[in-house]
Formats: C-alpha cells, structure tokens, sequence
DNA sequence: CGAATGATCGGCT
DNA sequence: GCCGATCATTCGA
C-alpha cells in the first residue's frame, strides 16, 4: 500500500504525474489482478470545470470526491463503463485522479477472461472502461478507503522511479463542455510506453 | 416524473 | 474514422 499521508497531497496535478508506475491491484473472491499504471488524468476539485465537482457541487455521486484523499471514486459512464479514481487533497477539497491506463501485471489470464478477450494486447487495459472491467473494478466500489487494510481495491509502491523526462503531458479527451479548462495539460503518459491509449 | 446527458468502447465502413 | 449502445445521475417541471 502507500503511504496514506500521500493521498493528502494538495497538488493534485503533481499526484496524477506520481501515481505513474505505481500498481493498482485488486483482491476479488480470492484472486488477486494488479497493473501498472502508465497513463492519469488531473481533475482539479472546485475550479476545474471538467471535474463531476466543479464550483463544489455536492450530489449523492460526488460526496465521496469531498472526502479525505485516499477513497476511490468510481463511476457509471455512458451507462456501460465504470471508470475509477483516486480522491485526493484533505476533506472537503473535492481533488481525483482517473486512471486511463495501466499495463497488466499479475493474473493477465484472468484478465483476459474478464474482458472476453483470447490474446493480449493493449486493448485489454488501455481506457479507462476496459481497465477497470480487466480488474473487476465497479461502481459498488466507490468509497472504498485505500489507505486501509482488507479493501477489496488499493495501490501499491514497488519501488519504480519515473523522472519527469519520461512523462508526457497532453490535454485531457472528452471534456470539451469544460471551457478554457479543456485545453489544460492535465493528461499524464509514460512516454513511448505501448500500454497507454494512442499518443496525441 | 420525464428527459437529457455523459471524464467511453467496439464494431462497422 | 464514425456512430450507436445503454443507464445512473441529475435537473427542471
């Protein structure tokens, strides 16, 4: 697991640049699935027009994202895929890390599986749908706390260094109804990295 | 209570 | 590349 004082970090576009190589993993039913996350998005709490937040709005969805970093916040898209992130920043500053893409590490078989796939390739983990249906990731997670022992979904530091000379930034995709916040580069990729979605 | 709307994906052209 | 799927959430009447 991290360290839980990270989650509190107040920078959230400094925490989407440091999640890069960590392992998301998830504990279903006895079988353990982990990936590599290779590709974040920023989403910026209360003045951030893209964030499901924005200008502090509370709803039954959002009330995790104004809890203390270190929850999950994750949700239906589009009515099919559920998209996860990580809350950061302290209580009541509505801060969250997507996660785009990882590269698959432990159990790919089961993976495959859950994604109805026969072969490995980036398709089965790059998105922030298909990760989270490879992992097992759904809404019933929401809220879970990561900086706890015995959750179901949690991160985990295996000692991978990425300098910020093999992070590309870009902006972020589908927020365009975000105004002058949807050109921010707020979108985090490990460079030349063959697990992240198409480069820009 | 009804209607619009996505932080997307995959299949088809 | 484009387009339709599909439904919880949200908002307005």
């Amino acid at each position: 697991m991290l360290p839980a004082s990270i989650f509190s970090e107040e920078d959230v576009v400094l925490l989407a640049q440091y999640f890069l190589g960590k392992l998301l993993v998830t504990y279903l039913d006895g079988v353990l699935t982990s990936g590599r996350i290779v590709e974040t998005e920023a989403y910026r709490g209360p003045e951030d027009q893209a964030s499901h937040a924005y200008a502090n709005k509370k709803t039954q969805r959002t009330r995790v994202m104004f809890e203390e970093g270190g929850k999950a916040y994750v949700y239906l898209c589009y009515g099919i895929h559920h998209l996860f992130n990580v809350v950061t920043g302290k209580a009541g500053v509505p801060h969250a890390v997507l996660v785009r893409a990882v590269e698959p590490v432990e159990n790919v078989e089961v993976m495959l599986k859950r994604r109805r796939m026969e072969i490995l390739t980036p398709r089965l983990t790059a998105g922030p749908g298909v990760l989270s249906q490879a992992l097992g990731i759904q809404v019933a997670f929401s809220g879970v706390d990561m900086r706890k022992m015995h959750s179901h979904v949690w991160l985990e530091d295996r000692g991978e260094e990425v300098g910020v000379a093999d992070i590309l930034s870009s902006a972020r995709v589908g927020v365009e109804y975000a105004k002058e916040h949807a050109s921010l580069p707020w979108r985090f990729r490990i460079k030349d990295c063959r697990w992240t979605s198409p480069a820009p």
